[in-house]
DNA sequence: CGTTCAATTGATCAGCGTCAAACTAGGTGG
DNA sequence: CCACCTAGTTTGACGCTGATCAATTGAACG
């Protein structure tokens, strides 16, 4: 890999606290590629020889059954994958492919295991990522359980509309077939419930979204920090 | 607490490898308390001051939004909770609350978090615990995002009969209700659901469940390790 | 300008929740 | 020991949510 790509590895949470000979040998074996879009770069039920770190574009976590799939998350620059499968050495649970155009670190796994075996602020680190995913998934889980498809809407638009600086116009970062996945609904289902926010002040052109009347559309979401709050 | 607790805990995977003096450290503060059933053991939203080890009895981790609630998993003897809360001192995602009378283990989080900061079995093992747990959660989701509520109790079924001993007969673990929640449907529906599964060869008689055409249960079920295994 | 794929719309249907009532079982007190 | 009470379970009727299928519109791209 080149060394200009280290620092940006080097300033996330996993890697900013480690010692810098860990660093540097968790490095030397590292690849870093670009994919076009559409690339699967691995396979639910695969085994996990590598760590994966978002570098630049998207990725997305799909997992299938029964001849459907659905899309879990959605991975940004700094965001890592399959940790948890690396750590304990078993299958992958959901398969990876970019959506756009994206550059990935891979490390390898047993260099991670071994570097997480005698540096201890990586490991620490290693533990603080993990439990931050885990309580993503729960709160994930939440919403599924406990909430219809609009108001799961509801409450994914009121989000992205802080995480994009709170502004009444934002922009969706994913097109809805795959915004109606995550969402665990269908993209049919998605327009009509698109439709249905429109008395809520919600109106959405494309990807563009203007929230007219954000009391009214949180009196319908209910924002709850336990579900709703991305960081903690 | 008592020493006749210790070797227990002591022999649970998250405490096994350790040194002795940390695992002193850890259970020198520790507390065993027992409780009668539906006790709530800790409030959502609640910091978390421990962390909770079940060593006796069942204990039920539930989430609630506007009024509803749902069952999130129960956990029984050797069982962690709220470790992902501990490690980012962040609020508890769910409530706990026992459902048996049951003991339990309140390990300070200060002492979590200073053992862990210190001894490297321990935060290996705490890694592997989280994992463990992460990967528990995205099954979870796959299988509420990608199966229908009759596939899932269908599923249900065929694991706790092998994790059971595989015999033709065996007994529910938690009554319908939770059952129900836990799978994310109504009691009503687990009704109906449990007769629908009768032409597959499903007999429930109060908790007591008889599969008489296993073949024909898998045949709708599907089942697949990379959601219905609890292991890896 | 045509091809292609996403998004929308309408019609229909299945899955599942809600409500109400009947039934059952387990526990308590007379 | 039995009557009764309570809470869980089952059943039926009904309606809403969301999936499916099919057809149309719309938008991006070569």
């Amino acid at each position: 890999m080149r060394d200009s790509d280290t620092p940006m590895i080097r300033s996330l949470p996993l890697f900013h606290d480690m010692a810098d000979d860990s660093f540097e040998e968790l490095v030397r074996g590292a690849y870093v590629q670009s994919f076009p879009p559409m690339v699967e770069l691995l396979v639910e039920g695969d085994g996990s020889d590598f760590l994966y770190i978002v570098v630049d574009g998207t990725v997305e976590l799909v997992a299938g059954w029964n001849d459907s799939e659905t899309t879990m998350t959605v991975l940004r620059e700094g965001s890592t994958f399959i940790l948890a499968a690396v750590i304990r050495e078993a299958p992958n649970l959901m398969s990876a492919r970019t959506l756009e155009k994206s550059k990935v670190i891979m490390l390898p796994a047993e260099d991670v295991r071994r570097v997480f075996a005698k540096d201890h602020a990586f490991a620490r680190a290693v533990v603080r990522e993990l439990a931050f995913c885990y309580r993503g998934v729960i709160k994930c889980v939440k919403g599924l359980k406990l909430r219809t498809s609009l108001e799961r809407l509801a409450n994914y638009l009121l989000k992205w509309q802080k995480k994009l600086g709170g502004d009444t116009r934002f922009t969706l970062t994913v097109e809805k077939r795959r915004l109606a996945s995550i969402l665990g609904m269908t993209p049919e289902n998605l327009s009509r419930a698109i439709k249905a926010l429109r008395p809520y002040g919600v109106v959405i052109t494309g990807l563009n979204v203007e929230i007219t009347k954000p009391d009214d559309l949180k009196s319908l979401a209910k924002p709850t920090p336990l579900i709703d709050d991305p960081r903690s």
